[in-house]
DNA sequence: TATCGAGCGTACCGTACGGTACGGTACTAG
DNA sequence: CTAGTACCGTACCGTACGGTACGCTCGATA
């Protein structure tokens, strides 16, 4: 079983802060970890990861040098999943722009509603109180910000065609953030129970993207 | 409250919640609380605490039980001094309510934007996730849901004034809350610098004033 | 004055947890 | 075959921190 993976592809030497994608035992690990994340912020010990993940203690260490390290090579390889490929945009008229909005605020919503991602936001927050190594930096570059640079293009675009009016491309971002997220995330974090289901998610994604449009968009959508 | 003691001078009873004001030594000691929140999350232990109010860890462990109290004690501490007292709703016409509408972006901003607020909430959302004693819970009620009950009257009074149209307070308050917060609360959570000055949130919140009445505002304002 | 209780400072205890060391095992290379 | 590598399991160490115990001072009351 552990001798199988004569894998090992490539040092990780590759750049500055490139973690070069972990093998698959390694993936195990950082799933191990995720587990225990959800089901309860305290269990997330070293010895915890170790007995869960059925390896050691030191092959923790030699992997990850620390605790940080575990911890920041698991939001990672978490970034590196909910990551989508960016398609690029082509022509839009008022059908598909509403689309790649809806779209946007759906898969939004649904990954921080997730319990994953509430655990981790979790992590990170109370990682940000003490500094040293940021984690929250981490979840915001791949959160916040890169769905930001996602849909800028799709407004910008959208603005080509005559279909919205702005000045300020990340402004408009962020007033759409605003109108899907509202308070949700903040009560998630906080503790709420709060779960939406798929149609909950759908209706809400349709409500702000039909705000949205009501505040940018020009008449003919 | 588990205190048995005779002690509790003035006491105030049963109000289900209501844990008697503290005293005037009671409240240096929270603040000493806050004030080590606010300068990094992990110097946060019981000696600290003890050395900063000048007092021994056995009133500590006296007055408030083990640091869970402390922690809630704190948290409840900080929320009855934001409370502004709410005022009734009178009749409104355009200019008062949506001088209403911004004076509560503003001193919400005021709020989540302050070194204090963002230090709490990121102890209750750690504690989140480990349960027990939810500070989370106090936090939201005090902060979220303290400020809709305040909100969402005068959204009410408007309406009834022919001001605005919704059907569902709870959910024109919740655009609101989007609005105005947007991504701030949690890129400060998450560890951004992000300071933003009075003028800065003056702007913001007239903005998102703007966006809500051009909503939910009937053609008169 | 003597007594009492609130509370400060310090020393102490137990334990949980981050991090290290080491022996044993399965597999590979030569 | 031997030597080497990668890893598991477990035992171990040091320390930080929650919580407790105790002696002392100070002010109030009689």
């Amino acid at each position: 079983m552990r001798s199988s993976l004569a894998e090992r592809q490539e040092t990780e030497e590759a750049g500055a802060e490139a973690p070069a994608t972990p093998s698959v035992r390694q993936q195990a690990v950082l799933d191990a970890v995720l587990a225990l994340m959800v089901e309860g912020g305290d269990q997330l010990t070293m010895d915890a990861v170790a007995r869960r993940a059925s390896c050691s203690k030191e092959t923790l260490y030699k992997w990850y040098g620390d605790r940080d390290g575990l911890l920041t090579a698991t939001v990672r390889w978490q970034a590196s999943r909910v990551h989508a490929g960016r398609e690029a945009v082509q022509a839009l008229d008022g059908t598909s722009l509403r689309e790649h909005l809806q779209d946007f605020a759906v898969s939004w919503l649904t990954v921080i509603t997730s319990r994953t991602s509430v655990a981790l936001n979790r992590i990170a927050v109370a990682h940000a109180g003490s500094r040293k190594s940021n984690l929250g930096g981490i979840v915001l570059a791949n959160g916040r910000f890169a769905i930001g640079e996602r849909v800028k293009p799709v407004l910008e675009a959208g603005r080509a065609a005559g279909l919205l009016a702005f000045a300020d491309s990340e402004a408009a971002f962020r007033t759409f953030f605003g109108l899907v997220g509202r308070d949700i995330q903040i009560r998630l974090l906080l503790g709420e129970a709060l779960d939406l289901d798929a149609d909950e998610i759908q209706r809400d994604a349709g409500r702000a993207v039909d705000q949205f449009l009501a505040l940018y968009g020009q008449a003919n959508t």
